[in-house]
Parts: structure tokens; sequence; C-alpha cells
RNA sequence: GCGCCUGUAGCUCAGUGGAUAGAGCAGCGGCCUUCUAAGCCGUAGGUCAGAGGUUCAAGUCCUCUCAGGCGCGCCA
């Protein structure tokens, strides 16, 4: 039995009940978690929308099926209720003795997936000559989590940071470069320098058109090979990645592949031309376009070649996908991606079905980041918010808390401590929300210590660390579970080894909605549950041995929940705070 | 003009067609002699933007209206 997804294993005992019962062929039981726990912990609610189609009452209907439910010892005897709900409660022998032996596994009893996929992710991508910004947080933060996600749930994932390594900005930048460059500048902050000069050259280039076809003349011949531009091009390159990694390390986020739109240049040519071969693309005033007719795309063309020759963005997403397919056998392919690019995606995805790939293709697109005020997030100047600065200043607020309420630390260990509350708390806020809407940045809601923080689930991992701290301190040893079923008596006790029994659950409703806040929400609800239980329940200073041995491993397995859940998050973990 | 998204408590947000719509913050009232009070407990707060419709059942699906945000051929 697999303890890890009980949904999933209910769910087909549900299923194989109404097969029975009712003769049907492929039930759905339309098993989900009680709505309120009155009604136990899982019901099912398929039975009702058959008694139409099977002209009985529903209740009756209930009844055949709960007669023919056997849950293997997980749920106690099905109850019928309402209209004709099936509720399940879970047998709390069962979950003493599954959660008992889950608590002594590193993945709390949740096996890999079977039939593994494999997934491409497609996140972050950031632009050559700019310096990452909290516009690009979102989809760093969203894209890692899904990717770490995925992968602990056991498929093979890839993890591609899809940089903007190629374009007409190239042309702009070897121009001002030639011209402007300031050696001191350069040597002192790269990255600034080359913002710097990219935006001077966009602006020379609007007030005069010579400049405008200087810096085409410089992209044309970067495009042709010219040895110097493209040397050119290549720091560039590099000079951006770096700066990129530096904030990459400090929100501890790692890729699979690095592949640029740069690396797909040598397929666009090729890309181009087949589809045109098979007329689903055509000419049009002067460019090269596929044009749909389907509700929800727009009637303009997605558009693969410009009049003047050059390819786009679009050409190189196909060319980029149909790499994940030959490399990696892709089976899903995932964009986290602003929502304002969701025409853009859309049009992708139908070009990729009209040219009879077999992918499932998917685009993640989340709002904006506003300031409190409603507006978008800038500084007070109106400049964008670097996401360097924006990290530095998440410490600077959390370091005054940190060394009032641990003094004796090093100050060394502080600022350990702020840097990974501070960018845990940035992170989480952000992962926290559903995606579609915008998201309003406020600094004093995300690094409170309550409510659906970072800060609030780091210290709940605190406590339990500081339990078994403890532990070591009042009996001399470290503790350990030893796998034997729990003894479940408080209310608080039950509730939190009934909901620790979820996280299989939840993960893998991550994993198919790519909504991260799915976790999260989960999260914090066993903090509070355990928060609850610790403030009810003296662990170490329990009546009995089998009692304190019981609420330990209660503890450990809320450890392990936590750090399996802020791992797939990548949320910092700390041990005091 | 066309398309996409959003509208739920004073504020910020959850809510998988299912039973009496939930959290946090802010407010009010309690709880440290005991494993970290960055915590816990209690209390109060609702025309789910509005109107129709589908359904045994609608905050959730459909249509329209209103309000806000975003996008709409050779940028990415």
């Amino acid at each position: 039995m697999d303890a890890g997804r009980l949904n999933q294993t209910l769910s087909e005992m549900a299923a194989r009940a109404m097969r029975e019962a009712l003769g049907l062929e492929s039930p759905n039981p339309e098993l989900r978690p009680a709505t309120d726990a009155r009604f136990g912990d899982y019901q099912i609610n398929g039975v009702l929308p058959l008694a139409k189609e099977l002209k009985e009452n529903p209740r009756k209907l209930a009844e055949k099926v709960v007669a023919a439910l056997d849950t293997g010892g997980i749920c106690l005897a099905p109850e019928i209720a309402g209209p004709g709900f099936i509720n399940l409660r879970l047998d709390p022998a069962w979950v003493a003795t599954a959660l008992g032996a889950a608590a002594a596994d590193a993945r709390l009893g949740v096996a890999p997936v079977g039939d593994p996929q494999s997934i491409v992710i497609d996140f972050s991508s950031p632009n050559v000559a700019k310096r990452m910004h909290v516009g690009h947080l979102r989809s760093t933060v969203i894209g890692d989590a899904l990717v770490r996600t995925l992968k602990f749930l056991g498929h093979t994932v890839v993890g591609d940071n899809h940089l903007g390594d190629w374009g007409t900005q190239f042309g702009i930048l070897i121009w001002a470069w030639k011209r402007e460059r300031d050696e001191a500048a350069l040597a002192a902050d790269p990255i600034g320098e080359l913002e710097r000069l990219y935006k001077l050259g966009t602006e020379r280039g609007k007030a005069d058109p010579e400049v405008a076809e200087a810096c085409r003349q410089e992209l044309a011949k970067l495009q042709a090979g010219d040895a110097e531009n493209k040397a050119l091009w290549e720091r560039f390159v590099a000079i951006s990645k770096e700066a990129a990694a530096t904030v990459y390390e400090r929100l501890e986020v790692e890729f699979d592949a690095w592949h640029g739109e740069s690396f797909y240049h040598d397929r666009l040519h090729g890309v181009v031309e087949g589809l045109l071969e098979r007329a689903l693309a055509v000419e049009t005033q002067g460019a090269i376009g596929i044009f749909f007719d389907e509700p929800g795309l727009p009637e303009t063309p997605y558009l693969i070649r410009k009049s003047d020759g050059a390819f786009l963005y679009a050409t190189s997403d196909i060319a980029t996908v149909e790499y994940r397919l030959e490399a990696y056998g892709a089976d899903r392919i995932i964009y986290v991606v602003d929502v304002r690019q969701s025409d853009h995606f859309r049009q992708l995805f139908a070009t990729i079905r009209k040219m009879g790939y077999d992918v499932k293709m998917e685009h993640v697109g989340f709002g904006m980041m506003l300031g409190a005020d409603g507006r978008p997030f800038k500084t007070r100047d109106g400049g964008t918010v670097r996401l360097d600065s924006l990290l530095d200043e998440a410490e600077a607020r959390i370091l005054p808390l940190v060394t009032e309420r641990w003094p004796d630390a090093s100050e060394e260990e502080q600022r350990a401590i702020a840097r990974k509350v501070g960018s845990g708390a940035v992170k989480y806020a952000d992962l926290a929300q559903n995606l579609t809407t915008d998201y309003k940045f406020d600094w004093d809601k995300l690094l409170a210590a309550d409510g659906n923080t970072g800060p609030y689930l780091q210290y709940t991992l605190v406590r339990c660390a500081s339990v078994f701290r403890e532990h070591v301190a009042r009996f001399g040893a470290e503790f350990a579970v030893d796998g034997s079923p729990l003894r479940l008596e408080a209310d608080e006790e039950k509730e939190l080894a009934f909901f620790l029994v979820r996280l299989g659950d939840t993960l893998e409703r991550v994993g198919e909605q790519l909504r991260p806040h799915i976790l999260c929400e989960y999260l914090y609800a066993l903090a509070r549950k355990f928060n609850a239980f610790y403030a009810k329940c003296s662990i170490l200073g329990a009546d009995d041995e089998a009692t304190r041995r019981s609420r330990l491993t209660l503890v450990q397995a809320t450890y392990r929940t936590f750090e399996i859940g802020l791992s797939c998050l990548n949320i910092p973990r700390v041990s005091r705070m």
C-alpha cells in the first residue's frame, strides 16, 4: 500500500467498488478531501450524479457502493450522509501505524512515481546586458519550485535557463561599446556598464536614424560571423551570465541547462523552410507567418521571419521545442513566463500541434509584481528594483530581530540567519499566492513572523529542531525513530497526524496543476497544527515514556515534512532563529 | 474595436461543481515558573461586483452588464 498517496489509493478503491456494485465500466468516484471535518477525512461524491442516469435513489446507490467498498483497513466503516455522499474516516489505528513507519523514511513514505515523465521547464531567462531585477523574481522562484517538486515526485526534469542572448539588441550594444565604453566602469561593475551602454545606444538610435542604421550594420556583421563582433558578443554573454550567477547563488537556484536563444541559431533557417514546405506558414506582407483560425487565438499571424529576412522569438521557440523533443524526448514542456506573453504561447502551442508533435505544453503565466500601493513595484525614483538590492533589504530588515532574539551568536551566524530568513521570506511571499493575479509586494506582510509567511514556517521548523537539541541535553542521546505505531490521544496529536499523511496528495496536486501555492497552503496549515500541538502537549515532559516517544515521532514526521516541503519550494532551512 | 485575466470580510489572500464560504493582518479579550511568546487560545467581521441561465447541487460552469489590469505583424 502506498501510504504516500492516499487520495489516489482511496480513489482507486472507490472506483473498484463502483464498478462492482453498479456495473459501470469506468466510474468517476470524485473522491475529495472532506469539505468539513464533521464529514470525516475524505468524501466520495461520485454517486450523486449517477442517480438520474441509473434512475435510482442516490442513497440506495450509495448503500450498494458502501457494501462493495474495501479500504483495506485504511478507513473505518464508510457512512452515507445527506443526499448520497459517502464519507470516509481514516482509521486512527492505520494512521498511527502508517505515520509511525513513515517517520523513519526520508521521503515520509512518498514513493517516486512509477511512470516518470521527461519534463523540461523553461524559466528565469534573463536578457544579456541587463541586470536581474524584480521582474525576474517570479519566474525564477516559481520555476525553481516546480523543477524541484517534479524531481521529488520522481520525474526526469531539465530546468533550462533560456537566456535572451541573441537578437537585435546586440547591434545596439556593439555600436555603443565601440564608441562609448568606459573601461574603469567596466572593470568595477561590468554588467552595470553593459546596461548603461545598451540604454545609451537605444536612445541614440531612436534620436538618429544614422545611428540606428549603424547598429543594424553591427548586427548584420555579427550574424555574418565577423570575428571582432563575435568576440564582443561572447564577452557580453559571459559578463551577463556571471552577474546572473551571483544572484542565483544568493537564491540557491541551479539549472540543468543554460541553453540560450543563440544555442538554436543554426536551426532557425530549417524551421522556416520546413514550415513553408508543408504550407503551414505563408508569406504575408513580405514576412513569413502562420495563421490560425481557432477561437481564443489572435487573428494576427505568428511571424517567424521578418521581411528583412531576420528570424524572431517565435522561430527560436519553435526550434527550441524541436530540440527538446530530440534531446530529451520531452513528454511535457513548461514555460514559466509572465502572463502578458500568453498570446505568444497560445500561438506557439498551436503551431507545435499543427506540426504534429505529441507533447504536453503548458504556460505557467504569472501576474506582475506591484508595490503595496497597487502600482508597479519601483524604486523611489521610478527605476526598476534590482534583485540583489531587494535581497539586501530583506536581510537588513531581518537582522535586528535576529540579534535581539539570539544575542550570543556570532555576528557571522546572525548574518547567515538573516540572509536565509530574508531570502526565504521574499521567495515564500511570491510562491504563496496563486499565480494568475498580480501580486502586491509588502515588506511588513512578508517579513511578519505570523500569518502565512516564510519566517513563520522557518520558525516552526526551528521549534522541531529545538526539541531534538533539548532531547540530547536532557537524555544524553539523539532521539531515534523506531518505526513503531504512534499513540494518538489528544485532539492536537490526532489532527497533526491526520494532516501529515496528506503530504503525498499535496505534492501530486502541485505537479499536476503547477501551482506551488498549494504546497504553501499545506505547509502553513501544517505549521499551525504543529504549533497548536506544541502549545498543548508537552513533548519531552510527557507523563510516560511511550507518550514521549510517540510525540517525538510526531515532531520527527513534522520535521521531515517541512524538510521535504521547504526543499521543494527551495526555502532555506535554519535550525535556530 | 478584438482577445486574455481579475473582482470573495476594513486590508492581503485561499477556496478540486458538493453539505452551514475559510485563513492571516488590523480590532477586541486572554495565555510564558515548563521543549524558542518570531508562539498559542478565544471573539467579532460576508448581498462571493450585478443580472439571468445550466444542474439534484453554483463563489466555482454558460451568457450579458459593470469595474480594474494586461495584450493585440515584422521587440522579446
